[in-house]
DNA sequence: AAGATACTTGCTATCGACAAGTAAGTATAT
DNA sequence: ATATACTTACTTGTCGATAGCAAGTATCTT
């Protein structure tokens, strides 16, 4: 998490090593007290740093934080590929729902800090808006995808609205996080993974 | 919005007209511009008094949220109520989803509002996740008991599980209020709400 | 050695919340 | 009835801490 100090680095590794630090601190530090609690001087310091690199690299604290969103959307996203592979119709919906419910097990910080940053692109005047708007409208497009080519093969229920389903499939997915953050005992994690797969299945059904 | 500089006021009446107005500027404020970009000078001169007052009443600006929550999560709460009268089993969950459709609807400043606040409930650290967990767990819980009537007199598929069923239906909806939050555009709110009744429908069926 | 890039420090306006103050309403004694 | 003591409603002074800019220093590159 802390810079290291030894050996000399050209300036491309100063700059890559520093950017880890902070995306790192940042997680760190927006899971621990949250975003608007995050100064400006403990993440410098928690990244090995002074206060004013935040604001020198990423422009602004809200900088730092669109780049935590990319980075881990984009980690998940390479995921959700990787286990839906070449698979589409309802197989292609439930690996993606498999995969969230694991990453969330495996990496609960990641996702509590981009839940949380998700969380603050819904108040007005966010600068994350665009960025939050976009990476939700490319997973409800690709859940959306995967439901109109299985219509397309038969598999799926032709009635369905694909664009309904994904929103209320990826919704589902917000809200049932959002639970578990509040209070993870009061939701059981798993039982609700395997009945949404049942459930997903029933609605899709031919 | 403005407190009221006439006639005198019993301390009763001068207290109740001053709680009152505050509710209403945090709302609007929180709308316009986010729980922390609103400050207690903007509250104070807001509802018409100074930037002392909310701490005094309130006890912080957290306070104030924390009553917001309750006025207006006390106030869907009876619509629903009075939606679902004496129904139980699918008519029950069907005619609360159709409330809350209208609230959004109705009264898209409160919803905004108290999502916003809901969604700092789940940062780490903040003083409204237990009111906010106390008022969803209540919701899923009612709709829980709904359902669960609904099995013992064999209208809902009896092998359903009634709590997850409810955390799913809780869940969707938040999510989805996420997304209108976002982009209202993006989303087809009332397709959305159309379709999800179908789903209930068939999701609940025995 | 000179320029470019990575990073730090000084500064200012603004914030929330506490403490101390003032104004307004209420109770009691004559 | 009205003056005085008291309580409650509300305001203002103050303090430490904040984000982000401007101007500086350290480190790498050519």
């Amino acid at each position: 998490m802390v810079a290291n100090t030894e050996a000399p680095l050209t300036q491309a590794e100063r700059k890559a090593l520093s950017d880890q630090c902070m995306l790192d601190a940042a997680v760190r530090l927006i899971v621990e007290r949250g975003p608007e609690k995050t100064t400006l001087k403990a993440l410098g310091e928690a990244a090995g740093y002074s206060r004013g690199l935040v604001t020198y690299r990423f422009g602004s604290k809200a900088g730092l934080f669109k780049a935590v969103i990319k980075r881990v959307s984009e980690r998940f996203g390479q995921e959700v590929d990787a286990a839906v592979a070449g698979s589409t119709g309802i197989d292609a919906v439930l690996a993606a729902a498999e995969t969230y419910y694991r990453f969330v097990l495996r990496s609960p910080k990641d996702i509590r800090a981009m839940q949380i940053l998700f969380h603050s692109a819904a108040e007005p005047g966010s600068s994350l808006t665009e960025v939050v708007n976009r990476v939700h409208a490319r997973q409800r497009a690709q859940v959306a995808e995967w439901v109109a080519a299985g219509q397309r093969s038969g598999a799926i229920n032709p009635k369905l609205c694909a664009a309904t389903f994904a929103a209320r499939f990826c919704a589902y997915t917000l809200g049932m996080t959002f639970y578990w953050m509040l209070d993870s005992r009061s939701i059981q994690w798993e039982q609700a993974h395997q009945d949404f797969k049942v459930s997903i299945q029933q609605q899709l059904a031919a």
